[in-house]
DNA sequence: CAGAAATTGAACACTACTGTTCATTCCGAG
DNA sequence: CTCGGAATGAACAGTAGTGTTCAATTTCTG
């Protein structure tokens, strides 16, 4: 083949959309054929096994924002700075990318491995925050913190799935509520929030 | 019968589970009788629509407990500790029923019928709030902040559930975080946050 | 343009679930 | 204790999905 993007990225396109539309993780072969635009056959010629089709997208698409996340990251001196886009990116690609935007929302609270991808970024960032005392809550809080920056990025994303928001306001504003919780004052707050937001690096 | 307790609320207890294990919306009938300890028959003498019984499911739980949280509110006078204690009745009954609890993680972010029930009553102390000059934050950004309590609220209940942390030190951590996004002092959102949360009222 | 590789779509035999019916229990209220 | 409504579970025919194979065709590649 000439490279990745034939048969089987369609396939894990068309399943990504299924898994997002039917919020269960088993699909119809069928289905998910006719959706990719492609023969019975050719589902299984690729080696696609249904029964882990579902873990397989989802990994693919964890590590694949993880390793982006990351590098967009390791440049960035203020934790404050790194938290704040973090999110952002996310909102921006849900508006995007929305089919990508709808897995997360739909599996972000039932898989583990999800909750991993962004999850694991902001922990450093957290530490390191905290550490240097840019951040204000107590070290056995820390995994609440967590959990609130995961669960505002997501709501922020179906604001803008929604259409309820653009992406800017929604993940502005998102960003600037989680670091007016982590203690940095309002005004400070705001204008990390607003910041041009650099592109994502490709992995 | 005596009253509503003997088949179909065991058959809505178990269509509960079913939908919050598998993700999707519609149920396999057999497995539903089985999960019920109910004969396949029995579920459809009892007027179960297998189509609607998500809806059915959804509808139900989300009036009750929008009712009970509204009850819960009506008397406290500071929007701050409204709002706090709405966050916490969620964790902590997370806590009392983890199916509950998982069928909300489940679908909080793809059922805007559940949204709209752990968002319409912080919408309403949210204004009450930020009119009194108690939140500090744009009118613009009510969505954002609405957002952002329900997206935390669901990512305590997941800690909670995944038994990461107890009802009361997530309950309280979420609610704290929260009201510190909203422009209080951290030690006032701390002493709001740990306060003795009343039982839920029954609808 | 020829040969290799990938894709197609029809065909196979199975299994599982569907909605619905109904004679047979079961069990609680009078 | 007996009567009646509820629950049972087996049976039915029909639909739809399953995994798998394979000759024919299309589409790349050298």
């Amino acid at each position: 083949m000439s490279f990745a993007s034939t048969a089987q990225a369609r396939i894990n396109q068309a399943a990504m959309r299924l898994f997002a539309e039917k919020g269960g993780n088993q699909i119809n072969v069928s289905e998910l054929a006719q959706a990719a635009g492609v023969a019975r056959g050719t589902i299984y010629n690729n080696g696609v096994e249904p029964d882990r089709l579902f873990e397989e997208v989802v990994a693919g698409l964890a590590s694949e924002m993880h390793a982006r996340i990351a590098l967009a990251s390791q440049d960035i001196a203020d934790p404050a700075i790194a938290v704040a886009n973090g999110i952002r990116h996310f909102v921006r690609r849900a508006h995007e990318d929305p089919v990508w935007g709808r897995f997360i929302l739909r599996f972000a609270f039932s898989s583990n491995l999800l909750r991993t991808m962004f999850e694991s970024q902001p922990s450093v960032d957290l530490m390191k925050g905290l550490k240097a005392g840019r951040f204000q809550f107590q070290p056995d809080q820390a995994s609440s913190v967590l959990a609130m920056i995961g669960g505002t990025g997501v709501a922020a994303m179906l604001l803008v799935l929604d259409g309820h928001k653009t992406w800017r306001e929604a993940g502005s504003n998102a960003a600037e509520l989680v670091l007016r919780a982590l203690g940095l004052e309002a005004a400070e707050a705001r204008a990390i929030a607003a910041n041009d937001l650099p592109p994502l690096p490709e992995s």
